[in-house]
DNA sequence: TTTATCGTTTGAAATATTTCAAACGAAGAT
DNA sequence: ATCTTCGTTTGAAATATTTCAAACGATAAA
């Protein structure tokens, strides 16, 4: 590999790493999302460990983690009957906004029984932080409907990309 | 406080600060939220304090956090020149909500730069990643026209709530 | 069937984060 | 001017998380 290709796939990790971590997970996720998305082949965990630079213990855990999230998946690979190979999902971002979709789902729920229980205490003191509560459910309500507006949309938009 | 409320209180902050978390954020930044939102009244530091069972070194930091981010804000307290009260924004939520739209829009930077970066190394071989980050970059753009839009509608909504 | 290699699990070590208690400077109260 | 009390800072202690190395069971290769 070349050193710019070298360099570009470093930049790649180092950037991933920290937007993982911005959104609250593991840097090490994000390492080896951009080393998957990096890399033409799907790559086994011997290959990940090795070009991070990490033991297998980890790696295994957080490839674990990231199918779980949907966002790599196994690649069936002719040649070698050993190994498991992973690769991105396709639609690996829009499988990330899901699962932040589901952050936002939470909110509501919150926001929807603590209203509930507030209502059923009948208690004259928290009339405020009810008032809180309704605000907090309509908004990540209207929340959810652009989250799903979006994806319809996004769905146009690659598959013109893709065509 | 009656028993049901104390219950109401602290399922809040337990909720909440799990929220945050879930979000990346530091639990204890949910339970200041969290009981600055159930407290018709502003709260000092040390109410604060006492009332979440810490002391004042992480409190003090935490709430400083939660400021720059324009999660709360200041109270004047007119029988009290000494101490800082503060209460959530009004418009708490809408500034949670920017917060997480930076975050957006760093992915979209991170898009653009790797795009130009690959594009002028001109290598081959990044070819298939550099389609990667032209779709990363149009997903995250028509993210944030969704984040603006949603923006617009909920100041309409809210609007609509408070009348 | 035996051997070798894979991915996972696990307990310990290393690291990062959170929390506290004490010290400090700033500013209102006396 | 002096005394309190406030919020912040700081270094150490406690806790949580990440990471590793070794052991293990499962499965393909010999």
């Amino acid at each position: 590999m070349s050193t710019i290709e070298e360099k570009i796939k470093k930049e790649l990790i180092q950037r991933f790493g920290d937007a993982y971590k911005a959104f609250g997970l593991s840097k090490l996720m994000g390492h080896i999302i951009a080393l998957l998305l990096f890399s033409p082949e799907p790559l086994s965990l011997d290959e990940i460990t090795k070009q991070l630079g990490r033991s297998k213990g980890p790696i295994s855990q957080i490839v674990r983690r990231l199918r779980d999230k949907h966002l790599i998946r196994k690649a069936w690979m002719p040649n070698d009957n050993r190994k498991d190979y992973y690769e991105v999902e396709p639609e690996i971002f829009e499988h990330a906004f899901r699962n932040n979709l589901e952050l936002i789902k939470n909110n509501t729920r919150i926001a929807k029984q603590l209203k509930e229980k507030i209502k059923s205490s009948k208690s004259e003191n928290l009339k405020p932080i009810s008032q809180r509560m309704i605000e907090m459910e309509k908004f990540y309500l209207l929340m959810e409907d652009y989250y799903n507006d979006f994806l319809l949309s996004w769905a146009k938009e690659r598959s013109k990309l893709f065509s």
